[in-house]
DNA sequence: GCGGCCGCGCAAGATCATTGCGCGGGCCGA
DNA sequence: TCGGCCCGCGCAATGATCTTGCGCGGCCGC
């Protein structure tokens, strides 16, 4: 399924919604050079698929009074699909950690945290992270800024250009 | 200017557009409990003073073909500003970093990476990333499955949530 | 009490979304 | 080669939405 019915419309439809979301519908069917019916029926179709996940605004966390952002690495005790899982379940309840990732390798997961202060995310990791059950340890590291964020490229040029360089 | 001149009714647009940032205006006006022109008013301003960062089509990158995300770890050998903005303008020009955030601590940067496939992202390690002038070491970890995205919860309801708990 | 200011809601014209429909090109079998 | 079928495009029309101007009412300071 992946990747293979798509032609160079579809394509250009996913990048034009990944740069801007909000684009209306005449709009973007001027950029991909197709009127707007066909191009909105395209779309429907990606959205189905399961090629477009969703949209959403990208909200500003410092301005929202979010000033600390954590990555914290975290290992496990055990690692069975049983204990991964509980894992899993007792990080979504957690309203602090944005993102959750699986890993393979030393580090179990990788979370990213936010918090208003350093000391209410301090207060998270020692009373909520760490003395979760099956967690062996949590090193955590400050984000100091953030070099680049996604969409960077739309992933249109980026099959390009790992197709020219490597 | 954080979070200062933000009433109710803001954070419920700045929630409900980080749920649906294709919501029409009419609808969010409704949820939000006002008519349209006000609604699409705030919307304006909230985008002005940098809320609102932008909107995006979240695309599913293994649909598209890139079945490997990685995490990694980027220790560099003077971190100087200058070098650290060299690393950072470098990162720029990679289509396979997705994001790049600068940590404190041991780890300076942590990069999160995709590729169509393993020995594709190998590439890229070994010519690129760990070839880069400055890198010191660059450790890995393979993403088996994501457990949590943004946006997980609105941030509206995650200051709800730290001010009841921690 | 009173004037000014701010944000809401109403109304209208422009733009956009969405559906049905006809047309043309590509493909396959006769 | 030639029909017939199928798929996707574009046109057209209707309804919904966007967008602006404007008037009203509440709130604050004088």
């Amino acid at each position: 399924m992946a990747g293979a019915k798509l032609d160079d419309i579809d394509r250009k439809i996913l990048a034009e919604l990944q740069a801007d979301g909000r684009m209306t519908n005449v709009e973007l069917a001027r950029r991909v050079g197709i009127s707007a019916p066909p191009c909105l029926r395209r779309v429907r179709v990606l959205e189905e698929l399961g090629y477009i996940r969703g949209y959403h605004a990208r909200i500003d966390a410092r301005e929202l009074g979010f000033e600390v952002q954590v990555f914290a690495m975290v290992r496990l005790i055990a690692q069975s699909e049983r204990d991964l899982a509980a894992f899993e379940a007792q990080v979504q309840v957690w309203p602090l950690v944005r993102e959750c990732h699986m890993l393979n390798g030393e580090i179990d997961f990788i979370l990213k945290c936010v918090a208003p202060d350093l000391s209410t995310f301090q207060r998270f990791l020692t009373s909520s992270l760490t003395a979760a059950p099956n967690v062996a340890s949590v090193k955590t590291s400050l984000v100091i800024r953030a070099s680049k964020t996604e969409p960077a490229v739309p992933f249109e040029v980026v099959e390009e250009r790992v197709r020219e360089a490597g």
